[in-house]
DNA sequence: TCGAAACTTGACGCCCCCGTCACCTTCTGC
DNA sequence: GCAGAAGGTGACGGGGGCGTCAAGTTTCGA
């Protein structure tokens, strides 16, 4: 009876405990918001018991940081080697946002955690980069520019509108019955083409 | 002794208490967010007591909509009328986005507090429209459309892509040292009337 | 097979918040 | 100046969260 993989039992449930909290986390602070969310809460959507909580975790922000870390670190990911095969502006542009919109359909719990208690991380982890990947999108850029591949404006500025227009362009995405990416892809990728090729 | 207003004391204190309230309210929501903030932690920034509270709104959550209201309402009106008195794409981009950045600095705290709880406030009041003023831009750039000054393109898109690019630049800006309305502005103007009239 | 180590469990003590309400102070109109 | 109304006050009962820890259960290795 050892069709389970090669670590033990001890080391298996380990690893299941944690991901149960994550994955109830998840599910609490996108509902409740980190705020009003309690320890409790994502206990009770587990069969744990609190005191196995406080074996993982020793509160409720240090889940919020694996959480995000996870869901971040996926997001930013994906985005990013899409950005990296872009040849020109235009690929450079469409893809990443492709690559954005897909994946906020793909896992629209996260996503709606994410976007809910964007406030909260902003203010929790002082690496605003951490929640909305601007400065990664900012370095892309600059590289972008040196690569003579985007005329060269305020790359903090222009990160920011990026981003920032993704995120409620997303989010209305999300709203409407039929989640269409490739038009919101369309929309914003013409935008930011024609916006940053034609600067002075 | 009566070099006060007109209404009796009665009814300035009724004014006065109110007012301390939401002050109280908008800071204590800025610092810890509505989820964690409790009803004692506006109280206790008040020379009130708790029951007085009570008097005055019936939860955390009324307050909440008190204080939007009043901040939201404040932005869009200055907002949509930088917006009416454009006469031409780039003026009404301009105008709005000025008045925008401009009152993202000259309150500070409500700007902030508004960023922090954005996520909460979305969830709470199902009219995004409330948070971001998205509805209302989306209107204006309607009437923008049949007026010949707007080209015709997906509306509702083009004001959650504005707001969102506002949302997130302001954000940078205000991080500064030294916010430069004029420079967020100017970028952030030159995106979208490029971006808006070059579509096909 | 068995004993020790690893881990889980949930009750416990402490703390704070909630919304109320009987009591007190202040204002107002006569 | 006074009586009654309006409004302020803060202690109170009930609820629940927090992090801990002694006791119980499971796994592991020899």
């Amino acid at each position: 009876m050892t069709n389970a993989a090669l670590p033990g039992k001890r080391e298996r449930t380990k690893q299941a405990n944690r991901t149960a909290i994550l994955v109830a986390a998840r599910e609490v602070f996108a509902e409740l918001g980190f705020g009003a969310a309690s320890v409790r809460d994502i206990v009770r959507k587990t069969d744990l018991a609190t005191g196995t909580f406080y074996n993982y975790f020793p509160d409720k922000e240090s889940v919020l940081r694996a959480v995000v870390e996870e869901a971040a670190g996926e997001a930013r990911v994906r985005v990013q080697e899409a950005r990296r095969n872009g040849r020109t502006l235009d690929a450079f542009v469409r893809d990443g946002f492709r690559a954005y919109f897909d994946y906020l359909i793909e896992d629209r719990l996260t996503s709606a955690m994410l976007s809910r208690n964007a406030g909260t991380i902003r203010a929790m982890f002082d690496e605003p980069s951490l929640v909305a990947g601007v400065e990664e999108l900012a370095e892309d850029l600059r590289a972008g520019v040196a690569a003579g591949l985007i005329p060269d404006h305020d790359v903090e500025y222009m990160a920011a509108s990026m981003v920032g227009a993704a995120f409620e362009v997303g989010a209305r995405m999300l709203d409407s019955d039929a989640p269409d990416p490739g038009r919101a892809t369309e929309f914003v990728s013409a935008l930011f083409v024609a916006g940053l090729s034609s600067r002075a």
